[in-house]
DNA sequence: CGATAGTTTGACTTCTATCAAGGCATGTGG
DNA sequence: CCACATGCCTTGATAGAAGTCAAACTATCG
C-alpha cells in the first residue's frame, strides 16, 4: 500500500474532543487517576501489527491518535473488515476475531490495559465493568448498522453512508481522511473497487464532496451526504 | 403469518443437549444451584412480545424452547433481523436495539434474570461476568458472519449458508424447521422473496434438500450444503 | 524521468430485483 | 363435505444495477 501516512501538519485539527471516551464515562477525577496508573501508552509505526495472541493482546484499548485497520482472514483471502478512528475503543476479542489482523495506519498512539490490570482496577471502580459491556454493545450496534448497509442499500447509498460515517467519526472535519484504497473501501461495503470509484466520483460531480486527492475528501454538503445515505427519514412529498 | 406453530409432536427430537449453555460454562454444581435460584422461567405464546423497556426487559436470557424473532425498525419499515433458537442466549441490549421488537414464534420458554439479580449472583460467582462478556462477543461474531454473507456472497451461497447455519444451530436434526416466510428469510439475507424461493428450489432440484412443506426442510446432503455455502475451503483442483 | 501502485473510465456481461400470473395449502361458511 | 377466500409460495419474462475485463490516467518515489 502506498497511502500517504497520517499527519496533522496542515491538515484537519485533532477530532473535536469528545465528552469522555465511552470506556471512562461517569468516572470521578480521583477514579480517573487510579485508572491512568493501570493503562499504558503504546506506540506503533505505520503498518505495524498490534498483538492478538491472548498473552500479549490488549484487553481493552483506547485509540488516541492514528487509525487502526482490522483485516479478517477467510478461506484464503484477507479482507479489510473495520477501521478504528481516534477516540474509539478496542474491545476484548472473541475467539473468531483473534484469527484476524489488527494493524496501524500511520503513527498510532494507543492507551491499553491487560486483563489482570483491568480486573484489579474494576474492583475499585466497578463502573468500569459496566462501561466495558457498553463498549462491546456499541461494537455490536455498529456491526448491525453495517448489516443494514450490506443487506438493503444500493451502491450509491453504501458509498454515501460510508463517507458520512467516517466523516462523523473523525469529528466532522472540513477534510475527511480516507486512509485506505478504493479496493479496501469496497471490501467493507461489499462493492468492487470500480463501483466505489464511480460512486465517489458521482458525489463529486453532484457537488456534495470535493476530491483534491483520492484519499482526501472535502465534504461540501454534509446534509446531502446524509440524505443520500438512505438513513434519513423518507421525505414527505408535500 | 400462517406458519404452523412449533411442535415437537412427531417432529425432530429436542436439539441435542449442548455441553452447557455459554452463559453457564465452567460453573460448579453448587454454583449452578445458586444461579438457578436467581433465574426465572418465563412463558410466551406465539407472537407475544418480550418486553424491551429497561424496566422489564430481561438482562440476560437463555432460550429453552421455541424460537424468538428480532425485528428492527428502520425508517418506516420493520424487518426481520435475527432468529434465536433453543440453547441460545439473549444478551443485554444496547441503546439501538431497544427500538426493535422481540417476539415469540410458537410456544416459548425463556430462562431470564434481571440486572440486579445478575449483579448479586455475580458477586458470588465471578465467572458469570466473564461468560456474559463472551456471550456478547459471540453475538458480535455472529453479526460479522452475516456481514460476510451480505457483503460477498451470491444469492445461492446466501441461501445455502442460511440453511446450513440454521440446521447446525437447531442441532442438525433430520428435518430443519424454518419458522418464517420466504419474505422474512429474504430480509435477513438481503434478497427478495422470489430469489429465496428460486434458490431453495434449486437446492431441492439438486438433491441437497427435500421440501415436504415450504417451512420444513429435510437436509439430505449436509456436506453439499456446506460446500455450497461458500464457507468451505476452496477446493484444490488436483 | 521512468517505474509502480492506485484510480478512473468505458464496453460488455451477469445477476438479481421487479412485475405479473398462477399454484397450493389451510381455514371458513354454506 | 365442498366451494371459495386468503396467505404464502413458485415460476416466468424483463429491466436495471453492479460485476468483470481492459485500457488509459495520475500521483509518488527512487
Amino acid at each position: 500500500m502506498q497511502i500517504a501516512p497520517h499527519s496533522h501538519a496542515g491538515g484537519h485539527p485533532p477530532a473535536t474532543r469528545r465528552l469522555r471516551p465511552a470506556l471512562f464515562q461517569g468516572l470521578t477525577t480521583p477514579e480517573m487517576r487510579l485508572v491512568r496508573r493501570v493503562f499504558t501508552e503504546d506506540l506503533y509505526d505505520d503498518a505495524e501489527a498490534v498483538p492478538r495472541d491472548p498473552a500479549r493482546a490488549p484487553f481493552v484499548g483506547l485509540l488516541l491518535d492514528g487509525c487502526l485497520r482490522e483485516d479478517a482472514v477467510l478461506q484464503g483471502g484477507e479482507r479489510l473488515f473495520a477501521l478504528t478512528f481516534p477516540g474509539e475503543t478496542l474491545s476484548p476479542l472473541g475467539p473468531r476475531r483473534r484469527r484476524g489482523r489488527l494493524s496501524a495506519i500511520g503513527a498510532v498512539q494507543l492507551l491499553t490495559c491487560d486483563r489482570d490490570g483491568f480486573e484489579r482496577i474494576a474492583q475499585e471502580v466497578p463502573r468500569l465493568r459496566l462501561n466495558l459491556l457498553g463498549l462491546v454493545q456499541e461494537h455490536l450496534t455498529e456491526a448491525q448498522r453495517w448489516q443494514v448497509l450490506l443487506g438493503r442499500k444500493s451502491a450509491s447509498e453504501r458509498v454515501a453512508s460510508m463517507l458520512n460515517w467516517f466523516h462523523a467519526r473523525q469529528g466532522a472535519p472540513a477534510e475527511l481522511h480516507l486512509p485506505v484504497t478504493r479496493t479496501e473501501l469496497g471490501q467493507m461495503a461489499g462493492l468492487t473497487m470500480e463501483t466505489v470509484s464511480r460512486q465517489v466520483r458521482a458525489l463529486e460531480k453532484a457537488g456534495v464532496i470535493d476530491l483534491p486527492l483520492p484519499s482526501r475528501v472535502r465534504v461540501i454538503d454534509p446534509g446531502a451526504l446524509h440524505s443520500l445515505s438512505g438513513d434519513a427519514q423518507p421525505q414527505r412529498l408535500h
